[in-house]
This record gives C-alpha cells, structure tokens and sequence, in this order.
RNA sequence: GGGGGCGUAGCUCAGUUGGUUAGAGCGCCGGCCUGUCACGCCGGAGGUCGCGGGUUCGAGUCCCGUCGCUCCCGCCA
C-alpha cells in the first residue's frame, strides 16, 4: 500500500511506516516518526498529518486522551519532526478519507516527542503550487521532501537498478574507471584539476569512459559496464548538465547486433521497471541519411508522421525564381504536408521565426485545392505536372497545407525539422502515453570541416568502407532515439593500430602526435585487441523521458544552473590564495561579486 | 559568443497611458473553534518593485547598463 517493500526494524523512533498503517492495524499501538505535513487546530481537538517516506497518516490529539502530547501538538508547525505513538483507530464511517491511503484509520496519539522544530518553509511542501526552480534549488533539503520528487528519486534507483541486475545476469562485470585522468582533447571541452605534486600539469575529468573501457576488453574482461559520471564542458540545456550519468558498455568479441541486443533487453527491462508497456523489439531502425531526410535531424521523433520530402526534382525549372536558383545553385527545395491546417497572417510569419533561427530565409506555405491544385499567387510559378507531382509525392489533399523551405541541405533540413516539430506541438499531434525507440544506423564515418574532416562519433569508431573515399566512409555506429531525443549511442571500435593510425591521418594526427596523445591505447592494441564493442545511455534523460519531465534537473538531486551554478552550495567558488600557491596556480579572472 | 522570455510580500501572481498611501490568493502571526483532512471564522504583520544609472515635476511602469533564472542558435568527438 505504501511505498515501502517492508516495515522498518522497531526502534526508538518508530515501528511502522506511516503509509502502511490500514484498517488491519487497528486496535494495535504504532510509533511513526515524520515531517509535520499539515495541521489541523480546531481548538479543542487537533489534526496532525505526519509525512514520512511512504506517505501520510493523520495523527489525532485529543485534550483527554493525549495528556501532555496535547499542548505539545498546539505548537506544532509544518515541517517540525516528531516522533509519535498512539492506538490506530478506525475512523467513524463519515470521518474516512478517500483520498488518502491511510484514510480508513487515524492514530489517536497518547505521547509524542518534538525532535526538531522547523523555521517556516520558504514554500509548501505539496504538489499543488509551482515554485521557482531556482528557489526549490536552494532549498533543496525542502525540494526533495515534495512527494514528486521522491517518486522520481525511487524511479531513477528502480531504472539503475533494473540495468544493473539485467547485465548482471549476463555476465557482466561492473569496473570503475578514473575520475582523474588525461585531458585528450578532442570533442568536448575539458573540466580541468591542477596537479599539486606536478605542478604545471593537469588532470582532466572524463567525458567518458571510452578508452578505459576499451583498454577493459583489452584486458580480457569481456563484458564490462559502469554507473559512470560523465564531464563535459559546455554550455547545458535543458537535457545537458556539465556532470552527467552513463550506462556505459562494452563487449568482445561482438558485432553491431550483439550489443543492440544487449540494450533492447536492458531498455525492455527498463521500460517494465518504469511502468511503461515494452515496444515489443527488435526495435525499428532507420539510416542517418533517410532520418535527415524525412525528419530533418539524427534524432527523429517518430510518436508522429509529417515526412519531410524532397521536391528538388519535382520542381526544377519552374518560373518559380526562389527555388529556382537555389536548385541550381546546389541546394534543395524541401516539404512536408502539415494537413488540414487554418493559420492567420501573422502564424505563417510565426512560422519564417522558426526556420530563420535555424538559417533559412523563410517558409513557403502553400494550401492544397482550386483550379490550379494549389490556392493562391504561387501557383502560377509552377506547371500542371509540378503541381501534380508535388501533391502526389505529399500525398496532399484539398485543403492540406504544404510547408517548403529552400535552402542549402543542412539548413533546409533543420529547418523542417523544427517546422516539423512545431506543428506538431501547436497542434497536440504528438502521443504522451506512448515511447518510440528507434536505432539510428549508417552513420558515415567524418564529417568534413574548413581543415579536413573530423570523427562524428569518435575516432576509436570502427569505418566501414574503403578510405579510397574518406567522405563517403561509413561507420559502424549506433545511436538509440526514444520519442526525439538521443538517450544513447555506440559502435563496434577499431581494434587494430593500423586502422586506428588510418583513423588519425584523415583526422591529422600523425604517427608521433597520435603516440604522444594515445599512446596508451596503440600500445594495448598492439598486443592482441578483440574485436570490441559498446555502448553509452544517457541515464539522467531516460529517467526524465520515463518520468515525464522537461529537464533532467528534475531527476538530478542536485543539478547545475544553467550557467553551471550550484544554488545550494555556491559552488563555482573562489579559493583562498594560499590553496592557488599550493597549486602553483595563478588566477587572471578576478574574483566573481559576491 | 548570439537571440528570445522572466525578475513586484515567504510562495504564486496582478499592477491600465508614467500620477495619491503598490494589491490579491496562499503562507505566516494572534484570537475563536471537538471531526477536520488544501478545515473554518475574525483580526494583524509583512515590500531595497533584482541591482546601478538616466529621462521626468513625478518611474514598479520609459531608456541605458548590469546580475540572476530560463528557452533556443552556436557549442556538445
């Protein structure tokens, strides 16, 4: 009934749990101990609700049967800490509340105890009043007391938990990596710790554990996974914290379908630890190339349809000037059919909003129907069999509307992508009650940039292909998307120094750089690596999509700020002078205001 | 680094075109109350309108700057 899987070993402070006390104890004495939830003074009787973890239960005082408890139970106040003992009674049948799990009994209270008083809470400790996320961080101790925080704390144990006894049972070892270690810096930016007893050197904390765990199969552990706390920094978001939480994986000996494998048990486990029904699996899969096609982005959210197309074809040569030039000129002219949508003025230039943040000019809206096949000025640009061949490709009805950017590909995909996203949203076209794991593969391997090429995934992913054509190499990697947000992703490695060295040298890294920064890892490589592979979860955005939450903040005890502040602690700092000498450290910033 | 939003009582918010003494609900404090469960009734206290500067006879309101929170772009191998 409560929360609890069993009561608490009797002690001085209680023998019950406050939530697990029912009509079946009636008649019995209870010693609960708790939070003063809320109280009740109606002069010549008073009502305590006491909180403790597993729920509520309603403490009555009575001036002839309490005694001292009586007068004591007058100054009670929220949040005080008591611990209380009395006879659980069966309420009078009008008395019972419904609405509370324990509401078929009270405890009549014959003696209490006031361990601690509380000051007045900056804010009530119930679900009914949204407060300030910066207050609830720091008063946090107060925050984490409100029963939906506690549901979400008892979720995310129950998630990591289910992961660890689903890859226990398969022989996995779970094996700590450092905390301190070497900054290799590619990818993210660095958090960075002066070394005392090497001054002058640094260490850095790990964005993950990538290359100790490749350096575990390596050493012939076979199956390894860690709880691992991750570091990277950058600017957070919403679903992005400097510290973050990774289920990470690797296997031996393996292929792209053995750790897929691996996960769909590990995430069907989760979804039932959740309360979530499971996608039934093997989970869809879907290339990168068709993702960026039809949804724009690597993470499609795919609770909803609304399939980006490409008309380039379909409208080449039109009297159409704007796609026109930009079809000729390399780039793309993009759709999709939002349907039978009405949209003022002012919505349509709503909608250029949202695609000029991602570097388009504006959005083409166009409305299927009339003589022509579509209704307004536009259609005079285009022939008969555009028209039809559009509306065919969209599968548009009259009165659909068709939404088109031309663009460059990357930003006409973005675009749509958040078009895409924001007609779904406006108008609830995307399912609460439902999860959608998808796999993302056929990845290609580099990316190219101003200087070369740079790793999409990482260097130490496996290519697939010849490196006859760099920029058309692919990779064996694998990102798992649930409901449009990438909770993880991984690949099968290299294991050979040759291939790794192949690796390097598109990325510029010659044999001597590469030594000096991976040295360690050539080294292991060169003395019998196994075919490896692995994965990394994003635990904290698991829980929250699991939880229902906008941000993982929510399912952090306790997160970061946006700037990467702690409310509670104050942390970033300044540090005395003497710490910095002892670092041999100089600080050029000068000290934050206080 | 860039763009948007927000900042008024402990909490959540309102505050008109710049105009008298800045309001509400909840909470808090005091009083009354023996069946409430978001108890009720009566009374009361509580404000550096984030901070600094400017415009003005007059600023919560307009302008500039700054700080904090937040969303987004960049960034996040």
């Amino acid at each position: 009934m409560s929360n609890m899987q069993q009561a608490p070993s009797a002690n001085a402070y209680r023998d019950t749990w406050c939530g697990d006390l029912d009509a079946s104890r009636s008649g019995s004495a209870a010693r609960v101990s708790g939070w003063v939830h809320r109280r009740r003074d109606h002069g010549g009787l008073i009502f305590i609700d006491l909180r403790d973890r597993s729920g509520l239960v309603q403490l009555v005082f009575h001036p002839d049967t309490s005694g001292p408890a009586f007068a004591a139970a007058e100054r009670l106040r929220s949040e005080h800490v008591v611990s209380a003992f009395g006879d659980v009674v069966d309420r009078e049948p009008g008395n019972v509340n419904p609405n509370l799990p324990t509401g078929a009994i009270e405890l009549a209270i014959t003696q209490m105890d006031v361990l601690a008083e509380s000051e007045t809470p900056p804010f009530a400790i119930d679900e009914d009043s949204p407060v300030d996320e910066n207050t609830r961080l720091k008063y946090r101790a107060l925050d984490l007391r409100r029963e939906g925080m506690q549901q979400t704390m008892a979720l995310r144990h129950r998630i990591v938990k289910t992961m660890r006894d689903v890859l226990d049972r398969q022989d996995f070892l779970e094996v700590e990596t450092p905390i301190l270690t070497r900054s290799t810096p590619e990818g993210a930016r660095d958090f960075l710790v002066p070394s005392r007893l090497q001054q002058g050197a640094w260490y850095a904390l790990p964005q993950s554990p990538q290359l100790f765990k490749q350096l575990l199969m390596m050493g012939g552990y076979e199956r390894y996974f860690q709880i691992a706390r991750c570091f990277r920094d950058e600017d957070l978001r919403g679903f992005r914290q400097p510290e973050f939480t990774q289920l990470d994986i690797e296997m031996s000996f393996v292929e792209e379908e053995d750790v897929i494998a691996v996960m769909e048990d590990v995430m069907s486990a989760v979804f039932a630890a959740a309360d979530f029904p499971v996608p039934a699996t093997p989970w869809p899969r879907m290339s990168y190339a068709d993702a960026m096609l039809k949804y724009g982005n690597d993470k499609p959210d795919t609770r909803f349809e609304l399939h980006i197309s490409d008309v380039s074809d379909l409208l080449l040569g039109s009297d159409f000037k704007v796609f026109e030039s930009v079809i000729t000129g390399g780039g793309v002219v993009r759709a999709f059919n939002a349907g039978p949508r009405e949209f003022s003025r002012s919505e349509l230039e709503g909608l250029n909003e949202v695609v000029r943040i991602h570097g388009a000019k504006a959005t083409a809206p166009i409305v299927v129907g009339g003589d022509a096949g579509w209704v307004g000025n536009l259609a005079k640009f285009f022939s008969r069999e555009q028209i039809d061949g559009v509306n065919a490709a969209l599968a548009a009805q009259d009165g659909d509307l068709l939404l088109f950017v031309a663009d460059k590909e990357p930003v006409a995909a973005a675009a749509l992508s958040a078009l895409r996203l924001e007609i779904a949203e406006r108008f609830e076209l995307i399912p609460d009650d439902v999860h959608h794991p998808l796999w993302i593969v056929d990845w290609p391997m580099f990316e190219p940039t101003d200087s070369g090429f740079t790793a999409i995934h990482h260097p130490f992913t496996a290519p697939s292909g010849s490196f006859d054509d760099v920029a058309a190499l692919g990779s064996r990697a694998y990102d798992l998307v649930l409901d449009g947000t990438e909770i993880g992703g991984g690949s099968i490695r290299i294991h050979t120094p040759e291939v790794q060295q192949q690796v390097f040298d598109v990325l510029g890294l010659d044999a001597a750089e590469a030594e000096a920064r991976f040295g360690f890892l050539l080294d292991a490589l060169r003395y019998g690596a196994p075919p490896h592979g692995g994965i990394a979860m994003g635990i904290d955005r698991i829980v929250a999509i699991l939880a229902g939450k906008e941000s993982i903040r929510d399912v952090i005890a306790f997160p970061k700020t946006a700037s990467g502040g702690d409310p509670l602690t104050g942390a970033p700092a300044p540090v005395d002078a003497g710490q910095l000498r002892e670092l041999g450290v100089k600080s050029i910033a000068p000290p934050p205001a206080a």
